[in-house]
DNA sequence: CTCAAAACATGATATTTGTCATGTTTTCTT
DNA sequence: AAGAAAACATGACAAATATCATGTTTTGAG
């Protein structure tokens, strides 16, 4: 607070460093990286990109939370998925030459990088490595969204819930000095809701009942898993 | 049946050509991988591969439909994807190191070229469209099935049932004489409740009412829509 | 600090969808 | 062609979940 931080880190400094799409980099190509970037600050509720429209360049979120929606016709919202600090956001929609087929939102104030879609294309044309990082990713990401849609015909809403905690445990996870797991993420149960692919009020009636079972307490806005052993027979994991 | 057709045609005479992730390859590099292909006949009900195992190469169905399904801990079964003859199956399992998360089985008798995992990852070094190619079909994949997870929380059943409906007609509709379109692909109800993601006798419900409204008709087991426009409406579609 | 808005919570009720039971029709096997 | 198995169909009922109403608590803006 008392003092401004450097908005044009290098990438070096990055958390997205050792895992993004540009980790195989040479230093002398991550330096360009570094030089052609834009970092902005966006206040908590401001959007990154707005589903529907072009896509101008890809976004390497630096600090903070960025949730990813999509808008139904009746206007209702459901979060495709949590982006933080070190993911990459609307590569999807540059290599497919698709407008943004989601919307990306500020969950709390946040550091983004920019790099421009001209930018990128011409990269990838002379640094191979970011082709197969981007095949790797996609794969991940969509072996991921299958999983989902196969939960949505093979769970319950109680299944779910256990399912998507313990999915948030393993990307926005922090091990306590208890052995608990905070889950480093405020999420309203209207989030939450639209996570699981519930209404507010069956969230909320379920989240208590994990309260009471002592699986999950809560800090705040931030959910911290007790008993991770027994949210997994709840999920019914199969993993 | 009179005489046993040649198994081994060339990839210039596949329907994948076009569309498939070879689809750049000069002619010399396709000759190649026509002579590292082995083409093999599966009857329906066979499997090509099955989820949990270890991939050993590539899939390129060359005629015929195979199921893509994923199985619950119930052993509750859910179609991810119905692939058709210049579909590639099993390139995201190889490439993001996997084993295979889904299985594959023939709906009816069915050719399929293997390309060997070790001869694709070494293609893959010379040959940098290939993995553009897989950016660009992987990404247009997770942005399906993004879309896929939105239904099921912002739809109902029945509009989900039409939705399904109109993504058959895009990937296996044939026009018709007629101007009808005709989906082809022999499904039972209980492999299309599998798709929309409910029980068989919801969907057989529901696709009564759809006969009933005129909407879709049935030739043998295969669907035809009659009403592109009100099955739109239905699907509560935005696009 | 105060007030308004948002978030959380809970009960009552309605709706959707799943499940079970049963019967008919179609398809496949021998 | 006959019999068995699978697929299709329909009604009755149960269960899960959504919706609505209402109240409390927390948060944020001015």
């Amino acid at each position: 607070m008392s003092k401004n931080k450097t908005l044009n880190n290098h990438c070096d400094e990055c958390p997205s460093k050792g895992e993004g799409i540009f980790c195989e980099l040479e230093k002398a190509s991550l330096d360009e990286v570094s030089r052609q970037k834009i970092t902005n600050v966006f206040k908590k509720g401001q959007t990154l990109f707005v589903e529907g429209t072009p896509p101008y360049g890809l976004y390497c979120i630096s600090e903070g939370n960025v949730k990813v929606t999509k808008t139904g016709i009746n206007g209702k919202e459901s979060i495709v998925r949590v982006a933080k600090a070190g993911d990459v956001l609307g590569h999807r929609s540059i290599f497919t030459d698709q407008f943004y087929s989601a919307t990306a939102t500020a969950m709390e104030d946040t550091k983004v990088c920019f790099i421009d879609k001209k930018y990128i294309l011409k990269l990838v044309q002379t640094e191979p490595s970011i082709a197969c990082n981007l095949v790797f990713k996609l794969g991940r990401d969509l072996g991921r969204s299958e999983e989902k849609v196969a939960s949505f015909t093979q769970k319950n809403v109680f299944e779910r819930l256990a399912e998507v905690l313990l999915l948030l445990k393993e990307s926005h996870g922090k091990t306590l000095q208890d052995g608990k797991i905070l889950i480093d993420i405020n999420l309203t149960r209207d989030e939450l809701a639209s996570l699981v692919g519930t209404a507010t009020e069956t969230v909320i009636r379920f989240v208590s009942e994990l309260k009471e079972e002592n699986v999950i307490s809560q800090d705040g806005k931030k959910i911290i898993i007790k008993n991770e052993e027994k949210l997994l027979n709840f999920a019914n994991a199969d993993y």
